[in-house]
DNA sequence: GTCTATAGGTGGATAGAC
DNA sequence: GTCTATCCACCTATAGAC
């Protein structure tokens, strides 16, 4: 017989859950176990029976992050739309994580970077790494379609693109405006 | 007569150099007053009678590096360039910092933003918003001299401009190349 | 203006009972 | 798997001698 739904998630899932808000908001120097303990209502303790460390929490953290972006990106794969409208869709994403007061877990793990275990700097590059190359095959898509225009190599424009967003992210947030990040999105996608 | 030069500088300039470089490579929740303590090789006590608490020491920080910023955007405008070029030497501002393995003071102040206090919050805004204003007369300035050519208002080009290379200058202090950043500046200029 | 000493709190982490 | 209790290192900050 199947189990009577519990109304609570696993624990680790709402552990991560919670240190997910955290970092995306305070950065993973800005808080502390006791900020998760208190937030479900459980004893540091058993927080680190779930995650032994800080860092390991960190590390899941980024896998179960860059596992959710990549499904988000594949499902943009098979909507059928064209290379424009693709990175729409991208650039949607972004703005709805802004909209929940949040910024990109991997861009605040990036400012942190100096701070980090060498496995959570790991995650990060890769993370990054996978956005790269699935705009990449964007770009590359739209110029041979015609669908979009730009001088200079996909790789280049494919960084600019995640630097752009992932900064004025950072910008739109700190004044608390989610209108900025989404003009300054539209010309981006505009201009190709 | 003139005073015999010190070999030090006079102390509180030291240990907001030093604060300086910590908050631009750890984040302000990054480092200690320890930190900069045995870097200096005085005690955490003698910087609590020169900065009082670290947000007044953050305060510090930020007035101090936007008047340097200012300074420098100043001497831009006397060099007598054109506005691409003048674009050039903004991003090479930011060229400067990164091969010193920094990040921008405020852009890492942006992703510590939710934990700040308010007069430091306010400068980082106010960082932003003189970035930004310079920026807008310098992109008038070229496209009315025709130096210049983009789509949509100056105001959200600036902002563009501003997070475009926050952002790369983060993910290119990850991956540890400067080459990564400067790639997508000069693309970024050369696309107006 | 810098020191020693210390307060009072919080950090991540562990042992062992239940 | 969660708890109580605890460790110890570190945090920001202060008092008071020199």
């Amino acid at each position: 017989m199947a189990r009577v739904a519990k109304a609570n998630a696993d624990t680790p899932q709402r552990i991560l859950d919670v240190a997910e808000r955290l970092v995306q908001t305070r950065g993973f120097n800005g808080f502390s176990y006791a900020d998760i303990a208190s937030t479900l209502g459980i004893t540091k303790a058993s927080l680190h029976y779930h995650f032994p460390t800080k860092a390991a929490l960190g590390h899941r953290l980024i896998e179960r992050y860059e596992q959710r972006f990549l499904e988000a990106l594949e499902a943009i794969d098979r909507g059928g739309a064209d290379a424009r409208e693709k990175l729409r869709r991208y650039a949607a994403i972004y703005t709805d994580v802004l909209r929940s007061n949040r910024m990109c877990l991997c861009g605040m793990l990036a400012s942190d970077y100096a701070t980090l275990a060498k496995p959570i700097k790991d995650g990060v590059k890769h993370f990054f790494d996978r956005n790269e190359q699935w705009l990449v095959a964007v770009l590359e898509d739209g110029r041979e379609s015609g669908t979009l225009r730009f001088a200079g190599s996909p790789d280049v424009v494919a960084r600019g693109i995640v630097g752009a967003l992932e900064g004025a992210m950072m910008l739109a947030r700190s004044y608390g405006e989610v209108a900025r990040f989404e003009a300054v999105a539209d010309r981006l996608i505009a201009e190709l």
